[in-house]
DNA sequence: CCGGATTTCTACAACGATTGACATCGCTTG
DNA sequence: CAAGCGATGTCAATCGTTGTAGAAATCCGG
């Protein structure tokens, strides 16, 4: 039923040895040699067994990626990037969807699949800092989104209090003065470093700030951000501006600015963070922080592999993905 | 380093083969035992290494469900939601992005990722349906999306005529009788099967159908809907409603007519297909068909276990998924 | 206390690919 | 011509788990 190498070195008439050399590029090997046994791979359309070989070189060509939730929309383009940055390199990705439950995240850091997977690349939600940096992995692991300080792990993310602080000074740089964050309380740390770089910016412009404008919400979802612009809205003296820590927030508080009948950006302008494709067609479409996600899959996987190769007596490595201020309509109609 | 049933065996004073036997739950097995072996495992925290199970099963507990790309909000969601159904079954499931390159249909469907997967969901966009049936699979194989006649595998899918036919009524309903389609030559027939819907609606409601008004398009995303609700707008009667074949389109067509300064449903009425988050959120909120995707999780992953566990003797499945018409703003302003 | 049935457990051989130690064999080369 | 090298083959062991077959322990009625 299953061609094996056995089948492969019969047709080819060599051993068994030979061929798996030509498989695993041994380099003393005549052009002929290789050219007859790659013809009867062909022809008898033979491909290696996985298990058998992961059993045997204790590597699977496999890395996890373990994200909260995969049909949220950042999660889903980040792992659409990370699976084709991985496929370009020969290597296959397994999506963990975590669900922000503590316990799932647990189970995939020590768990590891039953040692198939080769490493793992995680964006933690629940897990707290301590926890990820005492969890003592076999495996090499990549962290992605807030640094959590003292882990000895791997580290790609963007610049979070640089990025908000660029999109608060964008709202006061267009004239806006009573500005509310949304999201202040969520994620891993998320919430925590946003919010730093959103006070900032309006201490360097000489604002004060006023914890009524910071609203926490439960998630990070479009009925948190909808829900959290109510509450904004019914304050005695309302907002002018909002800066929402990620696009689903965003999308939700424009359709509660919607169902009120306000104009964005002429009433309340609003930025996101993220830059999913909602929101680019939105209208109007969202002004937001572009993180670069393509930049972020290649570095992720690429640090990852260079662990796995052993590569890894270097020092942590901490990278800074590139980011940019896309701004559209709602601060800008 | 790694522990393995060998040690697990040593530390319980048993044999490995009796360690083995716990864990597959054979039934001769004393408690005194049972709880010397479990007590072991835990105290060990020992995993069971996939690789090494695999090989000697031919089992894995892997299926692969191949779309056409994770990002795009309706197979996120859809794969979230299997991913779902199959880990409550104790299955893994991984996710293969074919990115609508028949090349890559083609490697999902033979390759069959090295006789590791038992087995695979498949929801093919490009592949001709003549191929697929011909493709001989060794591995069970569970078909999404339109039927392709002739096919000799499982299949399950929305009745896509009626309920283009439940949406293309729901617009004549509300009095629209200029009604265009998009999306009429997109994915692998469900352009065709669509409009086959949609025509009969109109021919029921005694309408005329006019070919100006059915847009193929290019794809079945936000930016193709946009240009076919441009072209739609330029013609010399414009419809006053569209039925774009799935929500994307419809979300793209929205952008285009908030543009142009026309009112949803005032001017122009919109129905989707998918029922994806962003409709919802989206102002106006998107009318939609909505499958049943738990239903269609549920059952896709139930049937291709069936079919693995080899209760696969009887016939060819054909399930129906449940779907409903939802009315929101885009339809009923 | 025995013979036989049954339960409980163990030794051994696979599953398929890889790798290392050697053995060949045919050429080149000093 | 012997040594050296390149290209392959032989053989056996190994990765961790599980199916097969059978051994050992236990139980039963008589």
């Amino acid at each position: 039923m299953t061609t094996r190498l056995s089948d492969v070195a019969a047709r080819a008439g060599v051993s068994v040895k030979t061929v798996s050399n030509v498989i695993n590029d041994y380099p003393h090997i005549t052009s002929q040699t290789r050219a007859k046994v790659e013809a009867a791979i062909a022809a008898l359309d033979y491909k290696p067994n996985v298990s058998a070989r992961s059993l045997r070189k204790g590597r699977s060509d496999f890395i996890a990626l373990a994200i909260p939730e995969m049909a949220s929309p950042y999660f889903a383009e980040l792992g659409a990037a990370i699976s084709r940055a991985a496929k370009r390199r020969g290597i296959t990705v397994l999506i963990d969807q975590t669900e922000g439950e503590a316990a799932a995240e647990k189970l995939v850091l020590d768990g590891m699949r039953g040692q198939l997977i080769d490493g793992i690349i995680f964006s933690p939600i629940t897990t707290a800092p301590a926890k990820i940096g005492l969890a003592d992995t076999a495996k090499p692991l990549v962290l992605l989104g807030e640094r959590h300080p003292g882990g000895h792990f791997d580290h790609v993310a963007v610049d979070s209090v640089q990025a908000s602080f660029d999109a608060t000074t964008h709202l006061i740089s267009i004239g806006r003065r009573r500005i509310a964050a949304i999201g202040v309380g969520g994620g891993a740390g998320t919430g925590t470093v946003r919010r730093k770089g959103y006070r900032k910016a309006l201490k360097a412009a000489g604002l004060e700030h006023d914890p009524a404008l910071e609203l926490a919400g439960t998630g990070y979802h479009r009925d948190d951000g909808a829900a959290s612009m109510r509450e904004l809205l019914a304050l005695p003296e309302p907002p002018d501006a909002v800066f929402c820590f990620n696009d689903l927030l965003a999308l939700g508080a424009l359709r509660t600015l919607a169902d009120a009948g306000l104009s964005v950006p002429g009433d309340v302008a609003v930025v996101g963070f993220d830059d999913i494709e909602d929101g680019r067609y939105h209208s109007p479409s969202l002004t937001t922080i572009s993180p670069d996600k393509e930049w972020l899959a290649e570095n992720a996987v690429g640090v990852l592999l260079d662990r796995i190769a052993g590569n890894g007596a270097a020092d942590r490595r901490d990278l800074t993905v590139p980011y940019t201020l896309q701004i559209r309509e709602s601060t800008n109609g």
